[in-house]
DNA sequence: TTGTGTTTTATTGCCTCC
DNA sequence: GGAGGCAATAAAACACAA
């Protein structure tokens, strides 16, 4: 509200009351009386009537429908006003430039909020989108690893009641494995060097499985380097198994040394694959959100 | 009619630019 | 230093339900 001296002219309202002096469209608008509003008619009676010497309070006014229009049609065009501008249009619409001024001001809030709330609707789809393909991600990613899971748990059950203690092997890996356990067995009594690839050829004759088969499978998994004892290029999750190769090492020069080393790299390379698949889609990763 | 929430008009204080 | 812009705020005007 603003506070009036009685000292100022009455026609210095003008600058604070926008119908003031009242125009001709509004003199025949009914909501006020006789052109001015209610209020201000009311004011004018008391600043007639009363002689208090004090200060008056005019109260604001809002503008015509017309002064919007006209002020918004402006707006449009440009939102920010030159002084030229500024006082054409106060001059067209019977207002002070300064409400001319104030009313753009005002505008010009009302839109920065208007465009706030358009780029965070804007922002929030595009993070819910977002979200929604995570989630798809996110389950297809778990329901992969509970696949794993459930065939991990199958292999070792199998191993189990075969009575081989190899885990996370495929058959063909389960099998190598199953020679090297019980060629460590035999180095035990035999120290010879061929120990393990005596007896894995003794097994390969007993099982009546086909060599082919195998090497074959073998042979892509190693690499060709099948020939040296047949059980390299294969991952090796048992400590036993690599510490076992450790003391045949002293007894047959570099051999099992080479192996284990072949051993390990082949399993952090497995390892590595499993987990890094595994861990791609991780849930405790959150998405990194590019705007 | 009245209480309440929203919109509009206007002020104030601070900041930047020329 | 003055003009103008902006954020925060006040307060009148308005809309509307109870």
């Amino acid at each position: 509200m603003k506070r009036f001296s009685r000292s100022d002219s009455l026609d210095s309202l003008g600058t604070l009351i926008p119908n003031y002096p009242p125009k001709e469209e509004d003199k025949h608008n009914k909501k006020n009386n006789g052109g001015y509003s209610k209020e201000f008619q009311t004011m004018l009676d008391s600043y007639d009537q009363e002689d208090c010497g004090e200060e008056i309070l005019v109260k604001k006014r809002r503008l015509s429908s017309h002064q919007v229009k006209a002020l918004e049609m402006s707006f449009e065009v440009e939102n920010k006003l030159e002084p030229e501008r500024k006082v054409k249009l106060a001059a067209e619409l019977g207002l002070e430039p300064r409400q001319v001024a104030i009313w753009f001001q005002n505008r010009r809030a009302r839109w920065k909020t208007k465009q706030l709330e358009r780029d965070y609707s804007v922002l929030k789809a595009d993070y819910d989108a977002l979200k929604h393909n995570y989630d798809g991600l996110d389950r297809q990613n778990k329901a992969l690893a509970d696949q794993l899971k459930d065939l991990k748990a199958k292999l070792c059950r199998d191993n189990a009641e075969s009575g081989q203690s190899v885990k996370e092997e495929s058959p063909i890996s389960v099998y190598k494995s199953s020679v090297v356990e019980q060629s460590r067995d035999q180095d035990l009594s035999d120290n010879g060097d061929n120990a393990g690839l005596d007896l894995y050829k003794n097994l390969k004759s007993k099982d009546g499985s086909s060599d082919s088969d195998s090497n074959g499978a073998m042979k892509e998994e190693s690499n060709g380097n099948e020939s040296s004892l047949g059980y390299n290029g294969h991952s090796l999750s048992s400590n036993s198994m690599m510490n076992w190769f450790q003391p045949s090492d002293s007894r047959s020069g570099n051999k099992g040394y080479h192996h284990q080393t072949q051993f390990g790299r082949m399993e952090e390379q497995s390892l590595f694959s499993t987990e890094e698949s595994c861990n791609f889609f991780s849930v405790d990763q959150a998405p990194s959100l590019h705007w």
